[in-house]
RNA sequence: GCGUGCGUAGCUCAGUUGGAUAGAGCGUCUGGCUACGGACCAGAAGGUCGUGGGUUCGAAUCCUGUCGCACGCACCA
């Protein structure tokens, strides 16, 4: 369907072409005087250099040819040459109709659609999930939604890290608590348990124990490093206890996404790639791509064009392990040979810019990857408390994600209470339980999309959790209050699924509501060309602002003109839509009640 | 040292890629609402866009000098 601006731009273009001047000066644009107009164009301002005449005469001309356009309700030429314009309400209730009846509410899907890997989550095996895992969770989850809305076929992977050191440890660890177990018996010819030997939350233990007593015992961190070389060399034992680790590490992770609303179509990890590393890397020496330096195997990746320096991209120590390039190389072996995508992105911190920018290079010169695969990198910033430092535990520790989901529940809970004692209604604890995990994690998800990825944010909790401003909860209870409205309707005993006809604006708040639902497919195009989650936010807020300031001096329930009645609950329909779109683009949905 | 990113209201952030009077939220101040559609609404105060220069009809936006902060610069991930 066409959008809004292009029908305008359409009409001015053919405007100025009438009156002798370019068609390129016709693009009109959204007003940024929305006291003055609803749209603008400046292109008579452009025109007045090119034809050496005064811009306002130029915008005369082109506003005195359109006068009567039954497009507009008024367009005018204004001082230094800003022409102003008001679309009609028949033409805006025309559109909204169109906007309805279309599946993805006017945007432009992908004509090509495009098959997509998604690198996001990054969680480690047996290592609990902290807060630098958030962001790329939600940042990544947004994106894949985005992309998929938009028709591509996107698979998302979490790229686990499950071949690392942390391996050796929780091995050893086990050792010296169960000796006794077969794992760690030379002579055991036998079949393996199936059980595992371990729970999760004894896992949980030993890691971090594991951790620090590596820190401080060197004889013990040589231990940890021996059997995750062992490991990575396919002992049999170590290979029955990884399993055992993976399956319930993956079990608890899996939980844990879920209740972020965060899915992963792949749950692949550093392991999968190791058997593509011996042929890769002897490969890429023997066609000079890869050579001998100090030692190590690298690759040359700087470019004349460079400004910054480039250091070449290491693919094996000289101690002859393979490293993170090694094992993200081999990944994208695989990836081309499991599935050829078109397009990459990779959701990561931003500090580890550079270094991707060597393997995708390196990708590309080793003809991993084709030259015409795109590789985004998406690089997002810290997680900072409120001193403006990362952000931490009381005591200074790593925050685990746990931690920091049950600070936004207790916060949103504690709301929740309080608002019903306002009300003087008591709170169910049944519907609390339902109801708090879902604002809470629009809170979370909401308080971090709404700022630009690479952007470093302050985790405030007060913030996230308001009801009231720029939050996720606000959002929400704009969707439940028009769920609200709809059923009180149907108690009128009609059905808001009749509603179907529009009807024309007549008050000033209804228009604006109309004008911002139309916008709906400027931003997800552009949070889709963007990669940027943050312009859903915006947008969804406009939206739910003006949703609020309409309802609030109009009386839907009490109306008594039927078509005025109906039109007002297509309107609030299609709002909820568009709000519900909306936050699944963001990875959360809406309670019935809050 | 080299490179990258960022400096916008007291605080947290936008700013449609060069347009009119730089916008929101929180906080502050004023006013409305005994309401189950008020977790809201109306309004006020608050700015030399870090800073100096340049480009042009026009700059928060582009170029440049400078100051401050963050991050990165091959055998970690």
């Amino acid at each position: 369907m066409k959008k809004v601006l292009d029908s305008i731009t359409e009409v001015l273009s053919q405007a100025f072409v009438q009156c002798g001047y370019e068609e390129k000066y016709g693009k009109v644009g959204l007003s940024n005087r929305p006291d003055l107009c609803e749209y603008q164009c400046n292109g008579a301002m452009a025109a007045a250099k090119a034809y050496k005449k005064a811009p306002v005469q130029i915008a005369d001309e082109v506003a005195a040819v359109l006068k009567n356009h039954p497009l507009f309700e008024e367009i005018v030429s204004v001082k230094p040459g800003f022409i102003n314009i008001k679309i009609c309400g028949e033409f805006l209730k025309n559109q909204l109709q169109k906007m309805a009846a279309d599946g993805k509410f006017g945007c432009q899907i992908e004509q090509k659609p495009k098959k997509i890997i998604v690198d996001y989550g990054g969680a480690n095996v047996a290592k609990p999930l902290h807060v630098g895992h958030l962001r790329s969770a939600v940042i990544g989850e947004s994106i894949k939604r985005i992309k998929r809305f938009f028709g591509n076929q996107v698979i998302g992977d979490v790229h686990l890290g499950d071949w690392g050191l942390q391996m050796g440890l929780i091995i050893e660890e086990l050792h010296d608590r169960q000796p006794d177990l077969v794992y760690f018996d030379p002579n055991y010819q036998g079949e393996y348990p199936k059980e595992p030997p371990l729970t999760i939350s004894e896992m949980e233990e030993i890691y971090p124990a594991a951790s620090i007593r590596s820190k401080e015992d060197a004889a013990f961190a040589e231990r940890a490093h021996k059997a995750t070389f062992r490991l990575q060399n396919g002992d049999p034992a170590y290979m029955a206890l990884w399993k055992h680790i993976m399956s319930v590490s993956k079990a608890d992770l899996k939980k844990n996404y879920d209740r972020l609303h965060v899915n992963f179509d792949l749950w692949k990890g550093e392991s999968d790639a190791q058997p593509y590393i011996p042929d890769m890397i002897e490969d890429m020496i023997a066609r000079n791509v890869a050579y001998e330096s100090q030692g190590a195997i690298v690759v040359d990746v700087a470019l004349d064009t460079d400004a910054k320096e480039m250091p070449p991209c290491l693919i094996r120590k000289s101690d002859g392990a393979s490293l993170y390039a090694t094992s993200d190389l081999a990944t994208l072996v695989e990836r081309e040979k499991l599935y050829q995508p078109e397009e990459y992105i990779y959701v990561t911190d931003k500090r580890q810019e550079l270094y991707f920018t060597q393997v995708f290079r390196t990708a590309k010169k080793a003809g991993i990857v084709k030259e015409s695969t795109s590789m985004n990198f998406i690089g997002f910033g810290t997680v900072n408390g409120k001193d403006g430092k990362p952000y931490k535990t009381r005591e200074g520790g790593v925050m685990r994600l746990e931690n920091l989901i049950s600070e936004i529940d207790e916060a949103v809970y504690l709301k929740m209470e309080e608002n019903a004692r306002k009300k003087e209604v008591s709170l169910e604890r049944e519907e609390a339980e339902q109801i708090v995990p879902a604002v809470g994690l629009s809170a979370l998800k909401y308080g971090d999309l709404s700022n630009q990825p690479s952007k470093d944010y302050i985790f405030d909790v007060d913030k996230f959790t308001s009801f009231e401003g720029n939050t996720g909860p606000y959002i929400l209870y704009t969707i439940v209050r028009i769920k609200s409205i709809l059923n009180k309707y149907t108690k009128q005993g009609k059905n808001p699924e009749e509603a179907t006809v529009f009807y024309k604006p007549n008050s000033e708040s209804e228009k604006a509501l109309m004008l911002t639902l139309v916008r709906f497919s400027d931003a997800a195009e552009a949070a889709y060309r963007e990669i940027a989650p943050n312009k859903i936010c915006q947008y969804i807020y406009d939206l739910s602002n003006d949703f609020n300031h309409f309802y609030h001096e109009t009386k839907i329930i009490d109306e008594k003109e039927k078509e005025k009645q109906e039109g007002w609950i297509a309107l609030l329909k299609l709002v909820k839509q568009v709000l519900e779109c909306g936050i699944d683009l963001l990875g959360f949905s809406a309670p019935d009640k809050m």
